[in-house]
DNA sequence: GTTTTCTCTTGACACCCGTCAAGAGCATGG
DNA sequence: CCATGCTCTTGACGGGTGTCAAGAGAAAAC
């Protein structure tokens, strides 16, 4: 007994990781349940149906709720904030940059819908739980710094400085993209059509003007 | 009996308008309480207990809980929406209107931040609520009218045409604004002296670039 | 093969929710 | 002055929630 050094909090763990395996398996679930429903419609037994797992398997991995859903928003956050990166990589003029991440801006917002409209969902719940605020504001700065490579790239390509600082940068996007997400849910993917026409008009303003 | 030609689906009321001020009254005070706690963690009891009733009639002046919420935003938009009104009226140049409208978000964002954290809150529950979905869209429709009023006002004294659609434009300055209300939740009142620079810094690109 | 440890299920608990029926209090109008 | 509405309170209902304890079942260790 009491072999190993490693103490954990959790269930002493003999491969290391299949704790982690389990509790990411139920993240999946857990994020498809939350962006169909909601934060607040997302109830445990609902997040475990979902799963392959029974209802009571939740507290075996997480300590409470909360903990399953900054464990899902952390889990979530680690394979999407690279999403724009190719758009930096591939683009080898102003013009071309600007196409790219509209086009890609519009298939983030068709194919990923829920789960965008589920961010938004926990963004705004951290305003009244402050459980959440760590854990979003943390993805806020790296969504944040996501969008400032895009455009000091375009700054780059363009030969015009940025107008705004990253922060304002980023708020004025991320306004443009909500707008976007809540016209998709209200009126459908027909509304998608429009969206290049206002990243065209938006991102060069986002740069000084030439001299 | 049937003496009134005004046929309501609520119960027949005498005087007309003794009902509409009692759901006036209740929607005060769930208002109060939706601020306070968000869409979801306010309960119709806990409504009814920040007001001088009981939680039983709430059934009395609304069908349920949804009526309520409904009837609670508008109720709201109706004495919000003209907020920056003064603004557009009482500036003679164009710095002078960036200064009073800085100042006017600046002021809203801090009497009233529970109001707004109730707005976004509504609005993103409207991804996952249909019944909310026409309410809010028609409050985001008035918000963009209002800003598009400043802004127009704001090309006329400048002297250059605007550069994004209405539509645009208030997704662009919504997005500032909410993020100052996330900063401001966050980290209390001090980081809205940082505000009024991202708006002079904004402002201005909104408007095409003089010639 | 037996014992120990890890996983997971089941079922219960206390609580809170929206809703509604029954009735008390009260004013109004006959 | 009694009767008739209108207001509002009380108390209950069925249902859903997060949480957790007890134990079944499998796997691993010896």
């Amino acid at each position: 007994m009491m072999e190993d050094v490693t103490t954990t909090a959790t269930p002493r763990r003999s491969p290391g990781d299949k704790h982690d395996e389990r509790r990411n398996q139920l993240a999946e679930s857990a994020l498809r349940t939350l962006g169909e429903l909601g934060y607040a419609r997302a109830s445990l037994r609902e997040i475990a149906t979902n799963s392959e797992f029974s209802h009571g398997v939740v507290h075996y991995y997480f300590r409470d709720k909360l903990e399953l859903i900054v464990y899902c928003v952390r889990y979530y956050k680690a394979r999407c904030v690279r999403r724009y990166d190719a758009v930096v990589a591939e683009s080898d003029s102003a013009e071309e940059l600007v196409e790219a991440f509209a086009a890609k801006l519009v298939e983030t917002l068709r194919d990923e819908a829920p789960m965008h409209r589920l961010w938004y969902d926990l963004r705004t719940q951290s305003m009244f739980e402050p459980g959440l605020s760590e854990a979003v504001t943390h993805i806020d700065n790296t969504l944040q710094e996501m969008i400032w490579r895009v455009v000091e790239r375009y700054s780059d390509l363009a030969g015009r400085p940025p107008a705004l600082t990253p922060a304002a940068t980023y708020a004025v996007l991320d306004g443009l993209f909500q707008q976007g997400l809540l016209a998709l849910t209200r009126d459908g993917e027909a509304v998608l059509a429009g969206l290049p026409a206002q990243v065209r008009a938006l991102l060069p303003v986002l740069l000084a003007p030439e001299a």
